[in-house]
RNA sequence: GUGGACGUAGCUCAAUGGCAGAGCACCUGAUUGUGGUUCAGGCGGUUGAGGGUUCGAGCCCCUUCGUCCACC
C-alpha cells in the first residue's frame, strides 16, 4: 500500500494528490525544506511540524561524510536520529559530490573525491549511494546521477548516458520495496531531444516516482520553464514528478501550473542567513536600513512565531550576527513557501489556479523584487 | 614645568616633496538537488587649526590646539 500515488484534482495540468509513505502521507504539490548532517539547518523539526512541512529533504553527500550512515543506521535510522517523525527524502549525494569536493576522478563506475571537511579521499558509487541511503533509511531515495552544466550539449550528452548507466545500476542495486522508494532522475540539460530520451529510459525502469534534475543550475527561467513543458508530458500521469532544487515562489507556481508534485529547494533558508524574506508584496532584504524603525512583522499575512518580532528587531538581529536571525527569517520563510504551495493545492481542488496565479505572480515576476 | 612621539575616511592605519589609498564599518545588489560563505558595486576627506618655504606640502619650517609617553 505504501507509495501509492493518488491523484485528488486535477487544474489544467497542474495536479493535487497524495502520495502514500510508510511515515505518513505526503500531500502534494509539497516543499520539501532541506536539512544538512540530519538537522533542519536551524529550524528544528517541531517548528516545521508545527507549519504543517509533510516531508523533508536531508543530504546524503553531508550524512555520509559526518556522522556516517552506519552510525545513523545503528541508531535507528534519520527518522529516529533527528526526531522527525514525518517522511524524509534523501538526494543521492551526487549533486554535492561535484559542487562542494575536490574532485579526483570521475569514472564510468563512481567517482573519487575529497572530502571538503578533512581531505580524506572518499569513493560514491550507485552502488554505495543505495547502501548510505538504505543505511539513512528515508522513505524516498535518489539515483545517483550526474548533473551537468546545462547549456553544453557534448557535457549533457556525456551526463545523460552515464546518468543511466548509473540509475540500471542504483535499480539493481536497490529493491524499491514497499519500505523506501526509488526515484530515477531525468537529465538532458536544456536539449529537447535529450530529454526525451532520458525520459524515456527513466520511465521505462518502473519507479515509484520520476524526478528532473540538472535545472536551476545557471539556465535562464525561460529556458528552465521551456524545458518542464516539454519534459513533463513525458513522464507517467500516474506518478510523482519531483522537480530538484527549486525553488523561488514563481518557480513553484510555474513548476506546478506545469504537473509537478514535489520541490526542495535551500532558498528560504539561504535567503534567511542573507537577510532577504518573502512577503506577499515581493521579497524584501531586512538588512536594508529602511527597516531600521519598521515596527510591523515580516508579511502580516502570516503568523507563525517569527511573526510576533518587529521588522526592526530581525535587522538589529542580522546586523549583529545573531544566530536568531537566521532562526526567525528561515522559519518565516519556510512558513511563506508551505502556505504558497498549500495555497496552490486548495486552489487547484477548487479549479481556480489561474486566479491564484494573477493574483500572485506579479509580485514575483521579476527576480528580486522589491516590495512596496 | 621640561623633553619626546603622534594627529590622514566612522574605526585601525598606508602614502621618495608630485593624481590621498587600503582593510574593517556603513549603504545597495546577486545567491535555486544547503556550510553562516563569497562576489559585485556605492557613500565617505579643507590630511587637527593657522601661517610660511616651494612650480608643487599629508610630508619641510614656525605658531597654536589636542592625545600619549618619559623625566622633574
Amino acid at each position: 500500500m505504501s507509495f501509492e500515488f493518488e491523484i485528488v484534482a486535477t487544474d489544467g495540468k497542474a495536479r493535487a494528490g497524495i502520495l502514500h509513505s510508510p511515515h505518513g502521507d505526503i500531500l502534494t504539490p509539497v516543499f520539501a525544506p532541506v536539512g544538512t548532517a540530519g538537522t533542519v539547518k536551524a529550524v528544528p523539526p517541531r517548528d516545521l511540524e508545527d507549519l504543517d512541512a509533510q516531508l523533508i529533504l536531508a543530504n546524503t553527500y553531508h550524512l555520509f561524510l559526518r556522522p556516517g550512515d552506519d552510525l545513523v543506521r545503528d541508531l535507528g535510522g534519520l527518522h529516529e536520529f533527528m526526531c522527525w517523525g514525518g517522511p524524509i527524502l534523501t538526494d543521492s549525494g551526487g549533486f554535492q559530490v561535484f559542487s562542494l569536493a575536490d574532485i579526483n576522478k570521475i569514472d564510468a563506475d563512481g567517482v573519487t573525491f575529497r572530502s571538503h571537511i578533512d581531505g580524506s579521499q572518499k569513493r560514491l558509487t550507485p552502488e554505495r549511494s543505495m547502501q548510505i541511503q538504505q543505511n539513512l533509511g528515508a522513505d524516498i531515495i535518489m539515483a545517483f546521477d550526474q548533473c551537468p552544466p546545462p547549456n553544453d550539449r557534448a557535457e549533457v550528452e556525456a551526463a545523460v548516458a552515464r546518468t543511466h548507466s548509473w540509475l540500471r545500476r542504483c535499480r539493481q542495486a536497490h529493491p524499491d520495496d514497499e519500505k523506501q522508494a526509488l526515484f530515477g532522475i531525468v537529465q538532458g540539460g536544456i536539449f529537447p531531444d535529450l530529454r526525451e530520451a532520458s525520459a524515456r529510459f527513466v520511465t521505462d525502469m518502473a519507479l515509484k516516482g520520476y524526478a528532473i534534475g540538472g535545472l536551476a543550475v545557471g539556465e535562464s527561467k525561460q529556458e528552465m520553464y521551456a524545458t518542464l513543458d516539454q519534459t513533463l508530458p513525458c513522464l507517467p500521469h500516474n506518478k510523482p514528478r519531483y522537480l530538484m532544487g527549486v525553488g523561488e515562489p514563481d518557480d513553484l507556481l510555474e513548476g506546478i501550473s506545469r504537473g509537478v508534485d514535489i520541490f526542495d529547494c535551500v532558498i528560504p533558508t539561504r535567503l534567511a542567513r542573507h537577510g532577504a524574506a518573502f512577503t506577499q508584496a515581493g521579497r524584501i532584504n531586512l538588512r536594508n536600513a529602511r527597516y531600521r524603525a519598521d515596527e510591523s512583522p515580516i508579511d502580516s499575512a502570516l503568523d507563525n512565531y517569527a511573526s510576533r518580532f518587529s521588522r526592526a528587531y530581525l535587522r538589529h538581529l542580522l546586523i549583529a550576527k545573531e544566530l536568531l536571525a537566521y532562526y526567525l527569517i528561515s522559519l518565516h520563510n519556510i512558513d511563506f513557501l508551505v502556505r504558497h504551495v498549500q495555497n496552490m493545492r486548495q486552489a487547484i481542488i477548487e479549479g481556480s489556479l489561474r486566479e491564484y496565479a494573477a493574483r500572485f505572480l506579479p509580485r514575483y515576476l521579476r527576480h528580486g523584487l522589491t516590495a512596496e
